[in-house]
DNA sequence: CCACCTGTTTACAACGTTGGAACAACGTTG
DNA sequence: CAACGTTGTTCCAACGTTGTAAACAGGTGG
């Protein structure tokens, strides 16, 4: 094994609690015997074992995130936000993936009871608003997404229901009229696919115009894709799409391109994520871009909030900011500026 | 806090050692009092608690996985592989995240002495060979990426020099005479780009054409779109480039693209990882595709055999596999096949 | 010279777990 | 019936750390 204190306190001659001390900082300690102490600490590369020390305190300064899909762009740059602003509460982070699967949003759900983690940043899929209301558990929890019923866990998102309407009226805007909503899902599973659908219907109820709806059962480029492909065979194809992610639009836009249209000619694409990809798409992707730093600045400190304070506080509800970012695939080339929202 | 062995022999009115052996499935165990203590013990819902059988059993269960970022599509992906072997092993994957930096990687290969974690799974991009071989810690490590000098650790990786030589060999055999290389980095920093460098050469000179190439300091889209722009202005542009990676690739494509060029007619462009972008890109993007898979699970079960065997075995190097991806930005659509390399 | 501070250091216990030794109960064997 | 093995259970110690309380020095003030 390594170093533990006893071997540091027995080199430097004093008890084991000295070492403790000057280690954690703790004050009433005389110059002498400190640099004693630290002289004997650097000799054997003193190294707390944590695994102690978390027994000991009951705290592991160590967070778990739990998402489908590490690979999905928009949570890859998500994780690497959360991993960025954790590490500033010197915390590390522990990812688990889902795919989405009930069973497995149980286990992590479940699993988070092992004393390993301090807490919990959750971005469910599966797993019923009632069913995680009803947690007893009380490892601290911050999920990411629209509350829906209410619940013991903070939330965190941005409104979904504005952001698409505000991209849908962006390409009614345009003058387009045949307006699809691509990445519509079975209202069984949770989530935000219905916030987005009711912020499009918003949109296209207040200008009177006809409903489109394609169903996805993933947020995938290949959903997207094929998805896109049975709105072109459909009586009247639309002339414009809202995809209800980008990954999505850019599996749809492939499938627009790939018959020969054009875009935003013939068909003007928008997603929502705003993942690099779309920046550098042809053409690029007009979107809603979600502040993911920001979104992940608030599920950090909001769970620190739980762990450190009293848990009994009322769960509370933040909401992030996004902007529009309108691009070539609405506007085409000579883009316009980005009109914050 | 949680409950613990002692409340469930408390309750089931057994000593503590008795509970432990139920729960770890020790085989001298009365069936009257397995059942009376498998009663008690879902009755309160005990689940050990990890941080003490750690520190009893000096393991955590969890491994690190270091890499320089995690929103970058072939680091995302090959995550998503790592931590669903390693969940195959029953550990828990925590993700660092260095940024290339030589700080952080020497945090990083320092912080894992903590004893949080059993073994560590490397990308490295800024430490020197010298300085990771001189490491003296004895924590289990694999590295992803070749062998550049002798060292304490396992490697995993494709054969770098062979990938870019057959992938440069497909442009020559497109016909294309004036093929630059796009991704060279200052060879002070390790790594892959001067293997990647090495095979283009090696093709090259085998046809007797002349290099060209285009520095980059990182591996993102937005280098690659500059990069391509200062090519598309030398004295004479290339008729095709083989970029070191997938991103640098789509930033290349973005930049020819956008200039009015066609993508392959007047240049080709291929790159290496098979990130999922550029399977929808348009045109998709030809590459190389290692088997990030195969990848995921050599080095999970390489530093499987580290931290159960004993550390005294020679390092290994592996090599995974990888395959030519022919796609539209060489061949133009009507792709043909996908051959195995 | 004693009581009483202040500052520094130590002994002890505890966090929850598991390996090993010890022990008890029982049946088997010579 | 004594000696012995087998099976089931308990007791004790230890993993390395830190909080608590107590011990110890060295002054000060009465």
């Amino acid at each position: 094994m390594g170093v533990s204190l006893r071997d540091v306190a027995q080199l430097a001659g004093v008890s084991v609690k000295t070492v403790s001390n000057v280690v954690n900082g703790y004050a009433h300690v005389s110059a002498a015997t400190r640099t004693k102490v630290e002289q004997a600490l650097s000799q054997l590369g003193y190294q707390p074992n944590l695994s102690a020390r978390n027994l000991r305190l009951g705290r592991t300064g160590v967070i778990a995130l739990a998402l489908p899909e590490l690979d999905a762009p928009y949570f890859a740059e998500l994780s690497r936000s959360i991993i960025k602003v954790a590490a500033e509460h010197r915390w590390l982070v522990i990812i688990e993936q889902t795919d989405g699967s009930l069973a497995r949003e149980r286990e992590v759900l479940d699993g988070v009871r092992d004393h390993r983690v301090d807490g919990l940043i959750f971005s469910p899929i599966a797993i019923g608003a009632d069913e995680l209301a009803a947690r007893t558990d009380d490892t601290s929890l911050v999920l990411l997404g629209e509350r829906i019923y209410d619940g013991p866990a903070d939330h965190v998102a941005i409104d979904n229901v504005r952001a698409a309407r505000d991209i849908t009226e962006h390409l009614i805007g345009l003058g387009r009229r045949r307006v699809a909503a691509l990445g519509v899902q079975d209202s069984s599973v949770s989530g935000t696919a219905p916030l987005r659908l009711a912020g499009y219907r918003e949109a296209m109820a207040a200008h009177g115009l006809p409903e489109s709806t394609a169903e996805v059962e993933r947020y995938h480029r290949a959903e997207g894709a094929s998805a896109m492909a049975r709105l072109l065979r459909s009586p009247s194809p639309p002339d414009a799409v809202f995809c209800f992610n980008d990954l999505l639009a850019l599996g749809a836009m492939r499938t627009v391109l790939a018959v020969g249209l054009r875009v935003p000619e013939d068909i003007a694409l928008a997603g929502l994520d705003d993942i690099e990809d779309g920046r550098y798409s042809t053409p690029t992707l007009t979107t809603v871009a979600p502040d993911k730093a920001q979104l992940a600045r608030m599920a950090v400190d909001l769970l620190k909030l739980r762990i450190d304070g009293r848990s009994d506080r009322p769960p509370r509800e933040v909401r992030a900011d996004y902007r529009l970012m309108v691009r070539e695939s609405t506007v085409g080339r000579a883009p316009t500026g980005e009109r914050p929202s």
